[in-house]
DNA sequence: CGGGATCCCCCGCGATACTG
DNA sequence: CAGTATCGCGGGGGATCCCG
């Protein structure tokens, strides 16, 4: 490793992108909303607003309970969310997102409305490339 | 933060978007996107148009062969490339994105904008986060 | 040159049990 | 209720060899 990384023309190249580095801030991301529990969690309270950590676990359906607690340590460690401990007996826990934490939606809603509309497409040609001979 | 009833994420609040169904097509477009290989494999070829397989293989670093072809074969099942065989000696391929794989440089060019303007938050929350007692 | 086939290791993740 | 701790396995992915 350590190679050149080779010129390329501009387009996504200004201000420095360079998706090739490890260490590049886009691939971070992609490793924080790829992670299936974090963007369902993150549509969640979005959509619902502040949640119990049982709440999301009933509404995040498949999800076993450790991942979900990764998943909420890692997202309050990036300030995507805020945890609330209420010391009553028994304990409560809510969850609610950051500012930070929002923003991220439209980002994902993006990610959604491509989905919309170009999964037929893919459909189509998995369906192809399964079916030919 | 208070519970702002008035706003809703925007592109979420219709059209029975379900992304805690496996199924749900924005489930399935992170399951493409988020595989890291496949995400540098689309804006290597957005960027640099058609390239052969040890054009990718060099440019993406890191990749191991059998990542670079399985993540390829994916893309091509899923109708975001095309791949070109020439029968010389020795072979000859070549990758380039149909048209419906050019749809998705966009999108990464949101994730690339949400990343720039806000990982610097991320990176603070992280370190107030490991650095508290 | 562009892969397919194999071996193998690591660890992500689920299941289970226990605690404040 | 909301976690932490521990064990066990399945498979994702790297390394290697080989072939058209």
């Amino acid at each position: 490793m350590g190679t050149t990384t080779a010129e390329r023309p501009s387009g996504f190249e200004h201000s420095g992108f360079d998706a090739f580095n490890a260490l590049c801030p886009s691939r971070r991301l992609l490793d924080t909303i790829g992670d299936k529990w974090v963007s369902l969690a993150i549509v969640a309270l979005g959509l619902r607003g502040p949640l119990r950590y049982s709440e999301l676990a009933s509404q995040i359906e498949g999800v076993s309970q450790k991942m979900l607690t990764q998943s909420l340590r890692k997202m309050e460690r990036d300030g995507l969310l805020i945890r609330t401990v209420t010391p009553s007996v028994p304990v409560r826990t809510d969850y609610e997102l950051t500012t930070l934490g929002q923003t991220l939606l439209p980002v994902l809603g993006h990610l959604k409305a491509w989905a919309e509309e170009h999964m037929p497409e893919v459909d189509a040609a998995r369906t192809a490339y399964d079916g030919r001979p």
